[in-house]
RNA sequence: GGGCCUAUAGCUCAGUUGGCUAGAGCGUUCCCCUGAUAAGGGAAAGGUCACUGGUUCGACUCCAGUUAGGCCCA
């Protein structure tokens, strides 16, 4: 009876459970790594080995946790496991930037008016609070992807050492000298009274005024232009912030463009007057000013009026020069640009070029200073009427209207900003060769992808120099004292590390509650009048400076990290940001960069490819992520992912594809385990040379595998490497070889040498497999680590593992270009295969008998040679090879010129044991529904 | 507006120095198996290589521009 032969056969037997049931299984593997201390054991056994050092860049703990957060954390995951199990030291230590303005806006705004009545240090209090509440909750949702870390250790920028870190830093910027005070044109907050960071602007459409302004020009320009001397003549500028023109020093004109001078009659009144302005442009903007008559005289180009000298229209006797500068465009104006050198920042380099006064006639709330003449004491927004009355009363304002352009916004209060000139500490880019010495560190830099060196390269030639200083409380200190009597600065290299001596064991909160005597160095006098009364700085530093020091606050002192790290790893976001302000810091107070590989990613975005935000509605949070997908699942998608390019987020996709993919991997392990149930690595294991032909096949495939996986994640192309890993599932495995093995596996007597040999394949395969997917599928390989029963590699963990290395002896290039022949040879098979199950004839491919016909010489002995193999390796009844005239209806085969194929309806008799039709079923008395080979297992 | 980047089947990716009919896996459709079974196998359909020009005997590949999207900056 058929029944009874199922029991004499090895079907496959195991407790790894087909469906992973990931949502209970993630948090119990989380759980028993966090209690058994996985992070600190794997410390332990890779202590002495090399060092890589992944630093991490520390996110801002508030709101919630973007999946690209997750996504990033998931990269640097994957990257520190594969290093872990290539034998490297390969620590990470995650960390949080904790101070800044978005924690201490929000904080402010919680607290509301009550603010105005509590200290620094009370503010700074709530505000630890609110960050260590929103790290707390990012940590658990890190923790949740799976990413292993010391995260009962993090570094957190709020430290008293780590703060006292970035202050040594600062000290050896200042010995190094790159540090100066200076006024400096910068966005400025009027309402919140603050500067305010390039990151902290928002960019909004506003309407507002659009005015073309005549400026009496001084000198002569009769002759340039040929014009008649008695002739007033003007210089005309276009702005849109009138309220600027109190400030106004210069006109700026391009060298080489090409201007003109127009005479037309005032309409104010009717005197015949010329004004000069881009030839280009001179039309449109009289017609726009409603001067239909007008005559163009004259077409010099802009550098022949440098120096020339024109009235400050505003002032009786302010007399200012038309200057050259090559940012000035034809695209709006006149060509003739209104330069206020303490208000803008290109009018700041041309006022410096020039030698000009930066000149900032403007409170930090607003308000015009005495310096404004006739305007001071009103505020700006309220002067600019007064400054169009005196330009009408003039006759100066030749043109009024309104327009629509975007302009920065605070983004704390939203309320428009303005450049005004402030004293503020900064990072000369120019001091110590500072930029020139921070291109080098780039050049030498290896950046993945390439074009990321010409993207910082591009930002570091062009950038202004850093202001660090910022009016808030939530920060780390300047800390420069300033002489009571004369206003002297005292700051230096020494006087710094006095403090950070005291921050690193107070925290920075005594900089705010202590008095200056406690930081001033005991003798310490005015470097400038010898006073020895001093007041402290009330600014503190950026942001960027505090996590541009973490390579001092983090890697130099950190027992386990090392300077400078071999991987920096985060969004394409940050080579302006934390990418380039570590860099800087690092160079100037150390002279290297910080980092010798940087690697970044792109965004997470939506199905449509639209960044992901709030507003749009399109948000998802890591929470959300491992909710709708579990860690494991997103972690695949991660990692089948382009990561340089954008990763967009389409649910069914995730769901559908990473979800099967997942299934083909856990399954492929799972009959894996399943066919090892018996089998004992130790005794039972078959020497190579011993080994069936097709499972040396499989070795062979599993050591390219190693290879390529291996060169995928050395390359950090882990894309490649999922690809790899499911395709060997997929179609190496599943597909072909464990499909043919169940035969081999499951009918063949227990001990059988050609079951064993196949086991020894699977056993290699399995161990293989299993610690090549485990940086990426941590959970389930650690699962399925579990349930090998003898491993080769005695640790508890398979992340305490090693990554596979191929046996030489695996590779065997004469047989794998065999077996390359018979795949494709069974694709061909395949198609007159399906004619006959379309037919209805048979079911399964062991019900057909396949026959090759062929006349040529060379395809006969290729099938002759490979005659016996070919039933097992195509699962059919019979194969056989003729040398007769092909039917009619005999199929192409494709991979062997001039065969026929024709496929036909075994007549042999079905094995009652392992359903192969063969011609031995019925010879033997004893078991007549038997074939040969099943006799001799059940005998 | 400027700098950098991306664009190949429904999805994720390959496509070497320009060279046969542009590949793979997934998904889809149809079929088979029921001894991996909320599994497994097979077959088929699917692409104007974003668009427009140019260079070339020949372009997915090189060049220019356009469109869409991203990051950074104004």
């Amino acid at each position: 009876m058929a029944g009874d032969y199922k029991k004499t056969i090895n079907l496959p037997k195991t407790a790894f459970p087909m469906a992973a049931n990931l949502a209970a299984k993630e948090p119990v593997l989380q759980k028993q790594w966090e209690t058994e201390g996985l992070y600190r054991k794997i410390r332990k056994a890779r202590a002495g080995c090399p060092k890589y050092i992944l630093h991490d860049g520390p996110p801002y703990p508030t709101g919630d946790l973007h999946l690209g957060t997750g996504l990033n954390k998931i990269l640097k995951d994957v990257i520190v496991r594969y290093r872990t199990m290539q034998g490297f030291d390969a620590p990470y230590v995650p960390g949080w930037d904790c101070h800044g303005l978005p924690i201490e806006h929000k904080v402010l705004q919680e607290v509301g008016d009550k603010a105005e009545q509590m200290s620094s240090v009370e503010i700074r209090a709530i505000c630890r609070k609110y960050a260590t509440k929103f790290l707390e909750s990012q940590k658990r949702q890190f923790k949740s992807l799976g990413v292993i870390g010391d995260w009962d250790n993090p570094y957190l920028t709020l430290k008293p050492e780590y703060e006292a870190g970035v202050l040594e830093v600062f000290a050896r910027m200042v010995d190094a000298g790159c540090i100066y005070r200076s006024l400096k044109p910068i966005h400025w907050c009027m309402s919140c009274a603050t500067t305010l960071a390039e990151a902290e602007l928002e960019y909004a459409d506003v309407s507002g005024p659009s005015i073309f302004v005549n400026f009496p020009l001084v000198d002569d320009v009769s002759d340039i232009f040929g014009l008649p001397k008695d002739i007033p003549a003007h210089v005309m500028i276009w702005t849109t912030t009138p309220w600027t023109l109190p400030a106004n020093l210069a006109i700026a004109l391009h060298p080489d463009f090409e201007y003109v001078a127009v005479v037309y009659a005032n309409p104010k009144n009717g005197n015949k007057e010329a004004t000069i302005l881009a030839y280009r442009l001179a039309a449109a903007v009289m017609q726009q000013s409603g001067i239909t008559e007008f005559t163009e005289h004259g077409r010099v180009p802009g550098k022949a009026l440098e120096g020339k000298r024109y009235r400050q229209i505003l002032y009786e006797d302010k007399v200012c020069p038309v200057v050259l500068a090559k940012y000035v465009t034809l695209t709006d104006g006149t060509g003739c640009v209104h330069t206020a050198p303490g208000h803008g920042r290109e009018d700041f380099l041309t006022g410096c070029h020039y030698a000009l006064e930066i000149l900032s006639p403007v409170n930090e709330k607003g308000f015009f200073t005495k310096d404004a003449g006739q305007f001071a004491g009103l505020h700006i927004n309220d002067g600019e009427k007064p400054i169009l009355d005196k330009l009408v009363a003039l006759g100066a304002l030749m043109n009024s209207g309104r327009s629509s352009h975007s302009y920065p916004h605070c983004w704390r209060c939203s309320s428009p900003v303005i450049f005004r000139a402030t004293e503020q500490w900064f990072v000369g880019l120019e001091r110590s060769e500072l930029r020139k010495r921070a291109l080098e560190e780039i050049a030498k830099t290896k950046w993945i992808p390439v074009w990321g060196e010409e993207r910082i390269r591009g930002m570091v030639a062009d950038r202004p120099d850093w202001c660090i200083s910022r009016q808030c409380d939530w920060g780390v200190p300047i800390p420069a004292f300033y002489c009571k009597k004369c206003g002297a600065t005292l700051m230096t290299g020494d006087t710094i590390r006095r403090v950070a001596d005291i921050v690193a064991k107070e925290g920075s909160d005594a900089w705010f509650a202590k008095p200056v005597e406690y930081f001033v160095p005991p003798d310490a006098a005015c470097p400038s009048c010898g006073t020895k009364e001093f007041r402290k700085e009330n600014d503190i530093f950026d942001v960027w400076m505090e996590s541009g020091s973490s390579h001092n606050s983090v890697c130099r002192k950190h027992p386990d990290l090392a300077y400078p790290a071999d991987l920096y790893l985060e969004g394409t976001d940050q080579h302006r940001g934390w990418f380039q302000l570590s860099l800087l810091p690092s160079v100037a107070a150390w002279g290297r960069a910080p980092f010798k590989c940087v690697l970044t990613h792109g965004f997470v975005v939506d199905a449509e490819g639209q960044k992901m935000s709030k507003s749009k509605g399109n948000f998802l949070s890591v929470d959300d992520g491992v909710h709708k997908f579990r860690a494991e699942i997103l972690r695949l998608w991660v990692s089948s992912l382009d990561f340089r390019n954008d990763m967009s987020v389409v649910e069914d996709i995730i769901k559908g594809n990473m979800v099967d993919m997942y299934r083909d991997i856990r399954n492929t392990f799972r009959f894996m385990l399943g066919n090892l149930n018996d089998f004992d690595a130790a005794k039972d294991r078959v020497p190579y040379a011993e080994m069936v032909e097709m499972d040396r096949w499989a070795l062979g495939e599993l050591a390219e595998l190693i290879r390529q996986t291996t060169a995928a994640y050395e390359e950090m192309e882990f894309h490649k490497a999922t690809i790899y890993l499911h395709s060997f599932c997929r179609v190496q495995m599943s597909a072909f070889y464990l499909d043919v093995l169940k035969d081999r596996l499951y009918c063949s007597a227990p001990k059988w040498e050609e079951r064993r040999s196949a086991q020894t394949a699977l056993y290699e395969i399995l161990d293989a497999l299993v610690r090549l997917a485990a940086p990426i599928l941590v959970h389930t390989c650690e699962e399925v680590w579990g349930y090998i029963p003898q491993k080769s590699e005695d640790v508890e963990s398979v992340h305490l593992a090693h990554m596979p290395k191929a046996k030489e002896e695996w590779t065997d290039s004469a047989l794998a270009e065999k077996w390359e022949k018979i795949l494709k040879l069974r694709e061909d098979v395949a198609r007159p295969l399906e004619e006959l199950r379309a037919a209805g004839r048979i079911g399964k491919s062991l019900e057909a008998s396949i026959a090759f016909h062929t006349d040529d010489s060379e395809a006969t002995a290729l099938l002759k040679e490979l005659e016996s193999e070919l039933p097992e390796i195509l699962m059919l009844s019979e194969v056989r090879i003729s040398t007769a005239q092909a039917p009619q209806n005999a199929a192409k085969c494709d991979s062997l010129s001039g065969v026929a194929i024709s496929a036909s309806v075994s007549e042999f008799g079905k094995c009652a044991r392992c359903w192969n039709q063969r011609e031995s079923v019925g010879k033997n008395a004893e078991h007549p529904d038997l074939c040969e080979r099943c006799v001799k297992a059940v005998s």
